[in-house]
DNA sequence: GCTATAACCGTACGTCTATATTGCTATCGG
DNA sequence: CCGATAGCAATATAGACGTACGGTTATAGC
């Protein structure tokens, strides 16, 4: 047999390198050239790992996946294990969404460039769509088993609760990512902590509607 | 003088072909040879009006941008000037924002291409946040005009309020672009409904925050 | 009706891209 | 120690792209 080499490191290292070239520089940039060079090696042998650019694309976009919704579900799982309030432990993963911080703001401009290219891209839509609803599911599982003020949420319809508040997530991380200028971190921090206290702990604390609880507009 | 043309006109067939383009192929697929051709010119006539491709898409960007809010807006004073309440005003106008039918669904595909080309184009993404911020404050100005069960609100923080409202309309735009089975018309329009009551007619009618609202995932 | 000039067309050019191909090199099994 | 084979590099190729450019047509003003 000839030389081996660690085909999964390998592969690794190409889709690592678009994700840069992705946070640099835009979907569009990325070509097998500029990703090779990026990974330090050969046109030919980023051919040799993947045998068409799409399958190297769509590999990128499923790693970027797997450890974004694996590290939601950790967050969940944490918050569960030290028997965090729902509230509490929504923040906390949800806080993963946001382009809060330079690691953060690379994965969402990732994550934006491909949810554009699903939109025409069955491949990729459907691993969009696996990972969003996985991440919907892990939350609505953790408002099902969590407790609010001491007693476990019941009646409510969890799956409703998670696509609302996930997709408010998602709403403040993009707005975030257009103009940090005008919503900047505390706010958004804020807005995230209001609305999960808002809903799951209105049973013992009764929320006032009229007022926000917003740290304003801080630099 | 020569003949004469209808510059504005020919400006705006050329950016309805460029958004078609984007709906059905998305923004790779536009090219200056095909916008010519989904508008039944020559790609000279194409360079006559735009001296170059970036110039036609950012002309693209500012058309549907100027057409969303203005119509955001239109909604905006129409629930005003008939006495609306806050919750039923916004309503009508952050239901512009969800592709929910062809129209509002081939925008949304638009504005998704769009903002992800704007994290790395500066003119794009001026475009863009003065979009964004212009519909924001407007609907933070009706907020602040609106009234909630008779009366006009007041001691909230209506730019904040309006953050959390657009940002929540916004994301579950996305989940319903992203999974419009598991998101379906019903539950997205119950779900901002619903966000909108408990903030907008706390004051009158006590929210209940352990149940949902929800209509169900109706087909 | 002449003419200047905008409107408009077709094509050629240079660049960039994905990918096919060819060949060299190192190493594992025998 | 040797050859089969995977790892890897370099180049060739074919096509698509943006844009420059030369040419044609029609019309507004004189």
């Amino acid at each position: 047999m000839p030389r081996v080499a660690d085909h999964h490191a390998r592969r690794g290292q190409i889709t690592d390198a678009v994700q840069r070239l992705v946070v640099r520089h835009g979907l569009t940039a990325v070509t097998v050239a500029r990703t090779a060079a990026e990974a330090g090696m050969s046109v030919g042998l980023v051919q040799h790992y993947f045998t068409a650019k799409d399958e190297m694309l769509l590999a990128t976009f499923t790693r970027v996946n797997r450890r974004f919704s694996a590290r939601v579900d950790e967050l969940v799982n944490r918050g569960e294990a030290e028997g965090r309030t729902i509230a509490e432990m929504l923040r906390q993963a949800l806080a993963e969404l946001m382009p809060l911080d330079d690691a953060r703001r690379a994965e969402f401009l990732v994550r934006l460039a491909f949810t554009d290219q699903a939109a025409h891209n069955a491949r990729l839509a459907a691993v969009q769509r696996e990972t969003h609803v996985g991440i919907r599911s892990r939350v609505a599982q953790a408002i099902r088993n969590g407790t609010v003020c001491g007693e476990v949420v019941q009646g409510t319809d969890a799956a409703d609760q998670a696509l609302r508040i996930v997709a408010f997530a998602e709403g403040l991380a993009l707005h975030t990512h257009i103009d940090p200028d005008t919503t900047p971190k505390s706010a958004v921090l804020a807005a995230l902590d209001d609305q999960l206290g808002r809903v799951f702990t209105g049973t013992c604390r009764r929320a006032q509607p009229g007022s926000s609880a917003a740290g304003g507009t801080v630099p």
